[in-house]
DNA sequence: ACATGTGAAAGAGTTCACAGCC
DNA sequence: GGCTGTGAACTCTTTCACATGT
């Protein structure tokens, strides 16, 4: 009868971009010793008005005290599980370059979305090497039943002409997620999903926004803040 | 009567977040060969509808051929154009560390939007030595006179607790425009646009997306594809 | 015949504004 | 008094559908 458990409501996808920068604010508003947030000073942190704060915290489910506003620790505790935080999903990593490196030496897998279970490369001199405690494997060799746990996300960052292949690996293998730092478009069988990173195409919008006068105030992942007396910078 | 010379036409942003998608399509058909792409096609390669496509490009000033579709060339150039990319914004880095290094070496600034003028960080070890032909200085000591044009846009590449002074000290030496890897919220005065690379706000958005089925078919940066004959695999 | 360019309709997301609660 | 939560208005994007051009 309750087959459709995973599926509390299905979130706008802009709040669900939100979501992260709102947790991260409220983490570094708890260590700072405030314990409650008002919307309208989370979203002068964020750069987002306050009646979008309300709205994005609200279709996670009320849990702000009028009044006072929101207690940042169960802020930051609900979107951890809203997001599916705690479940560690398998993670493995194609091309051990110097980009690679910095991504798994980095404090980076700290909110635990993500945990690093395999690297991958096809360079002989450094298949077989160890990296942050992990050998380095060839994708193609890889038997997929070697894990308790199916790697279900993947790293992609080898050089643009060799990202496709890799794609294809990584697919077959069955991870449903890929995050691509190459230069290129990928193509993937439908159910799998693929974000970019791609500083150049930051550079190109950076550059436009250079050009002609402001950026928005909101956007895809990112936002743009005024200089501002805020909760965080002047603790009551 | 004039003033407002500096502002052709200015596009919605998500278009701008898709036209450097496009470019690099139109980049990759040219060097396969073709000579010309359907909306239908560029679509599908870019994951968003036929539609999107032509409403995007038809934006940017009308130059498609009824009948045929658009000339890559011309398309990759228009983009190029419309997207400031002959400009060479020169550009800061900050923090040189795995991270940097790998975007120094890479081709990432085969765009052009963005051309490397200097390197900075404070770690003695550091400052005084070359990387990519440049000499890692201290931002702090920096005189901003000290170059003809002066730096636009700042990369910023610092754990996350001194992100915020290196932000001050960008702003302080005249750029503006930020693209911040560090998971840290900045601020900023007014007129600087700041945007974030956040790699583990991208895992907890994938990890979203595996617990809550499907996402969506376009977005802000990133898009999702589905695997079918496409004019690019399967030339005329 | 085929594919663009664009009004018009539909759909999403944001902001307003205020009722309700602390 | 202050701040959340939310219907309603509004704005921004996308999609539809077809006139227009090659």
């Amino acid at each position: 009868m309750s087959a459709v458990h995973r599926r509390p409501k299905l979130l706008p996808e802009p709040t669900v971009a939100r979501l992260p920068i709102y947790q991260r604010i409220a983490e570094e508003l708890l260590r700072r010793g405030n314990d409650t947030v008002s919307s309208d000073d989370l979203g002068r942190l964020a750069g987002v008005s306050a009646a979008t704060v309300r709205r994005d915290l609200s279709s996670i489910g009320p849990f702000g005290t009028r009044g006072s506003g929101y207690q940042t620790l169960d802020l930051s505790r609900r979107i951890f599980e809203m997001l599916g935080g705690d479940t560690e999903d398998p993670t493995v990593v194609v091309g051990i370059g110097n980009l690679a490196r910095a991504l798994i030496n980095s404090p980076l897998f700290a909110t635990r979305a993500a945990k690093i279970v395999a690297l991958y490369d096809i360079d002989p001199n450094v298949v077989g090497t160890v990296v942050g405690g992990l050998e380095v494997r060839r994708l193609a060799d890889e038997d997929p039943d070697r894990f308790e746990q199916p790697p279900a996300i993947g790293l992609i960052t080898v050089p643009a002409q060799a990202a496709q292949d890799v794609a294809d690996g990584l697919c077959d293998i069955g991870v449903r997620a890929i995050l691509s730092f190459s230069q290129q478009v990928l193509l993937v069988p439908p159910g799998v999903t693929v974000r970019y990173v791609d500083v150049s195409i930051e550079l190109q919008i950076l550059s436009y926004h250079l050009e002609h006068g402001r950026g928005p105030l909101s956007g895809g992942l990112w936002h743009n803040l005024g200089h501002s007396p805020v909760g965080a910078g002047t603790p009551s």
